[in-house]
DNA sequence: CGATGCGTTGATAACTTTCAAATTTAGTGG
DNA sequence: CCACTAAATTTGAAAGTTATCAACGCATCG
């Protein structure tokens, strides 16, 4: 996999502090610094560098690195039998993806546009969370997090398509707190495939949304939110 | 688009766990074994029952215990804002559940027979993986398998109706091991709020599953998989 | 330009839900 | 043990939602 130049940068210091939940004191008991683990793996990792829809690492390959988004951003998933992708995931800037796996990854990666990651060796990931018991902690938050996160996804996939996109946008405006204006990182196709649509229907969705004042479309990339308690209404 | 079940008013609450014997217990180092997390849950805990339908714990309850099945199952669900239900999970015997949250219970338990279940407190829980490694790695361990049936299961949401109950006719036949006998502990309802579907499309489904001979129904909870690779195919 | 990729819009078909009713199963008291 | 009532499940017909198929607009790029 890793078939590109390892390339360390000394701009680390330009990485925003990861949304890493401090507050889960969980099974591992009191660790009170928080940023350890994004600290640590900038030590420990090599830069990479991934072209708009190249592929990081694929289902099935052995499990063997942990990964930091760094800039541009990712997705995961999974190919269907009968050819359906399901996405499986969004990683944005700061996030950390490829740890609750231990043998081999279970789905694919790929970068959605030119993105930058840490690449960091499960090995001393591991090793890492074994001599460390608040980074272990930290580990397990993460972990408890994605299985959150996921949980509300669920919620999401037995709702109605208008619920899905409404929902899908409130999201992504939680996760890049810019105001109301949300550049999306993605197609419509991904998003189609994140919530289990068609494209079709996504893009019927969103333009009812505007019609409905909701939002505003600037462009097909760039959705401003315009009223946010009819969306989240509307995301019942 | 109300597809789900109302909220239940009939669940009663059973008498809360009022003493929980919580004693220190020397696990250190050494343990090894796979089975030392049950195993020691098992001298920290207090076994409750709990009647049918009877709630275990309830969403934004503070999360203080983690439970294991001794007998009977349990449902976790939520209950969103218009009414319908998501169940998130099944628990079956041996199944531990209520251990990767920290605060508050995202959402509710409840039996769905009559069940017996070890409550230990969370605080010792967490503080044996804090003193044994082995246990924190066994935690970890069933925090990520919980992660990766919930992936299992999103892409579950994303098919159709006939593909969902297929698989969950094999996922439960893979989780009771009872060769092609399967006798379901949930109705149809719950099915129904497990797969994000209506009851009377589970019910046209199974009755098509059995027209197609993929299974046998000799009563409603009863499900003989008569052809398995069919049952696997359709479940795409 | 003319191609190509992405997004939008329209018409129709397929699937699932909704509403309604029949049927079976389970629980209770005589 | 049987009869009766309530609950659960199945079945049917109509309505609603989303997918599919097809065409069009609109950029970018050689």
């Amino acid at each position: 996999m890793l078939t590109q130049t390892a390339v360390r940068t000394d701009t680390m210091r330009a990485i925003p502090p990861s949304r890493v939940a401090a507050q889960a004191c969980g099974v591992f008991g009191g660790a009170t610094e928080a940023q350890s683990l994004s600290q640590t793996m900038l030590l420990m990792g090599a830069m990479m560098s991934y072209p708009r829809n190249t592929e990081i690492f694929g289902e099935d390959e052995p499990a063997d690195y942990v990964y930091r988004v760094i800039s541009g951003s990712v997705r995961t998933y999974k190919i269907m039998s009968d050819g359906r992708r399901q996405i499986d995931a969004f990683y944005l800037l700061g996030d950390i993806f490829g740890m609750q796996f231990d043998d081999e990854y279970p789905l694919s990666a790929e970068a959605m546009n030119d993105a930058k990651v840490l690449v960091v060796k499960r090995s001393s990931f591991n090793a890492l969370a074994g001599r460390d018991m608040s980074i272990a902690q930290e580990i397990f938050a993460l972990t408890s997090r994605e299985l959150r996160r996921m949980q509300k996804r669920m919620l999401l996939l037995i709702k109605s398509a208008q619920e899905r996109v409404a929902s899908f946008l409130l999201e992504m405006a939680e996760r890049v707190p810019s105001s109301n204006a949300i550049e999306l990182p993605m197609s419509r196709q991904d998003i189609a495939d994140y919530l289990g649509l068609t494209i079709e229907t996504v893009s019927r969705t969103l333009t009812a949304l505007e019609t409905a004042a909701a939002i505003e479309l600037p462009t097909s990339r760039r959705v401003v939110l315009r009223n946010r308690s009819a969306l989240t209404r509307l995301s019942a």
